[in-house]
DNA sequence: TTGAAAGCGCTAACAC
DNA sequence: GTGTTAGCGCTTTCAA
């Protein structure tokens, strides 16, 4: 292992200098001097030892995202965007599979090889929050369980399903059927209300037996479809509170004589691998995971940096992504 | 932040003997001093900077995961057992998405930061694993793309080749299609091999026409079910090696009006959450992946204490998992 | 322009 | 039984 003293030993200089040119810190030397002490450091393949810089520091300079246990498609896209911002403001991102409860996370984190956090999947609890906080390891969540939480980096979804309402409505279609997903978040509780509301606004109203609950990746969405099929008169649309409920809900639906979509259209939300299957894939609402975790990565930095963060809100627009699984009524 | 010294200067001892008492070293002081100490460190919360025990020892008692990029369902299984191991040998445990080239890799790990690492996925090209080992970071491989690579903890596929052959013919199918995956690391290029040599000790032989390729998440299956379903004859079995492969091919089989396992019996190999789609699941070979990440952390940790090793192959066995898509014939 | 010195928190060899 | 001491590699203040 080469350290500053062996560079300040072969070129013949202190190692404070060493480490002063190698930081690029403002300091007056010869330009031949700070040449060779650079192209030294080079040619040694000099690696500063993180740890010794991180007692000295009192920063490691290395961040950890909690991810989920299921490999959620949404996640990648989370991941892109927070690796991203990470490498920009030169930190390491690792990737913590979450687990409840947190305890195991805390040895883990330990005290000061993590500087901060992101919560993509979940959130903290209130001890685990409160030794986070002693431990002085800065957080973030993407999700939230409660309206008025602290500082969250969120999704626009009241845009989102928005969006998704207005797709269908441009379309004609006036009978529709919303499925939401099973509570998880302070957001998806609410997303039927989002999309009725949107709906109300151009004089629809969806029936009770219209408003179905599905979990996020599908389960009950076979089920779903085969009342859909029944229910009379037959909606012309569904909209889904994920893409991979539209994505049962096609395979079902098709299963059963229905042409999509030319009888039914169907649209989801969220993009993802999923959303190609079946081929061409589904209409969805894409949202931007990307910038979320390009977003968490960003406020846990500036917190370390003392910059006060109350939450924030992606104010990037969703886009529908047409595939084919919508149509004119 | 509590550190050796504020409890030493509670207690009224030196820190050495702090460090020593907190670590179960084997040094000789009274009960009620020891006792003290231990009392004490958990009162004010105290908890061992870890920057500054690395730079001390030289280790940061930290390992990282690499895992690909696509969340294929294999890795949560490989993962919780490496977790196992690290939390039970006292590491933490970062993942990593697995990017190419691995050039980031390097800066992520950094020096001093990461004590070893397991690639899940693909493998460090010759000049990562040469900066690896300069930089002092254990490594090892859970797949191998080369027969005789540096130290690997591979899964056993003859074994399990064997297994999903054996499966088949003790249903009596001799008519058997196979479709193999597009090679993308050493075992998985010879997966056609091993099953035709199974079959051969049999005395059946599996003909070209039998034998496909797709991508391992069931990329080109629903093509290859087209050709299938008009073979004339119709082979009375398919064996594919993944299971998002088989589960497609289940699906776009019963599209088609054939029945499973009725017609034609359906075999994957690796478990998985797809295995579950189409309900009630794809038969299977369920394989020792979480072993395998036990394993893996266990080799690498090994290393880290000098325990060489040359490669490894889990010989755990086989399961067949039955869950409905063959029948005896 | 450059160097000396202190110290981050911890461990381990050695002294008493 | 317990303390002294040195040092891991780095940064930063202060001195020259």
């Amino acid at each position: 292992m080469v350290t500053l003293k062996d560079i300040a030993v072969k070129v013949g200089v202190d190692v404070s200098t060493v480490s002063k040119v190698l930081q690029g810190a403002p300091i007056r030397i010869s330009d031949a001097r700070r040449e060779e002490i650079v192209r030294t450091a080079q040619e040694m393949d000099y690696r500063p030892n993180l740890m010794a810089r991180g007692l000295r520091l009192k920063r490691s300079n290395a961040l950890a995202m909690i991810v989920p246990t299921t490999t959620s498609y949404l996640y990648p896209e989370i991941i892109d965007g927070a690796e991203q911002a990470a490498e920009e403001r030169g930190y390491a991102l690792f990737l913590i599979k979450s687990q409840n409860p947190h305890t195991r996370l805390l040895s883990v984190v330990g005290h000061g090889r993590i500087d901060g956090l992101v919560f993509a999947d979940d959130q903290p609890s209130e001890e685990v929050a409160s030794r986070l906080n002693s431990l002085d390891v800065s957080w973030v969540c993407l999700n939230r369980t409660k309206p008025d939480d602290h500082g969250h980096v969120a999704l626009d979804d009241e845009a989102g399903f928005n969006a998704q309402a207005e797709h269908l409505l441009k379309l004609g279609h006036r009978s529709i059927v919303f499925v939401s997903v099973t509570p998880s978040s302070y957001i998806s509780g609410l997303c039927t209300r989002m999309f009725i509301d949107r709906m109300k606004k151009e004089g629809v109203d969806l029936p009770q037996t219209h408003l179905f609950q599905s979990e996020f990746d599908g389960g009950q969405a076979a089920d779903i479809a085969d009342i859909i099929a029944e229910l009379s008169p037959r909606p012309t649309a569904v909209a889904a509170a994920s893409v991979q409920i539209a994505s049962r809900i096609v395979e079902s639906l098709r299963a059963k004589g229905l042409r999509i979509p030319e009888d039914i259209s169907v649209v989801g939300y969220h993009d993802s691998p999923t959303a190609l299957w079946p081929p061409p894939g589904i209409t969805t609402v894409k949202m931007p995971s990307r910038r979320q975790g390009y977003q968490g990565v960003s406020r846990v930095i500036d917190l370390l940096n003392g910059v006060h963060f109350e939450g924030e809100t992606i104010d990037e627009r969703p886009v529908v992504i047409e595939r084919g699984t919508c149509a004119p009524l």
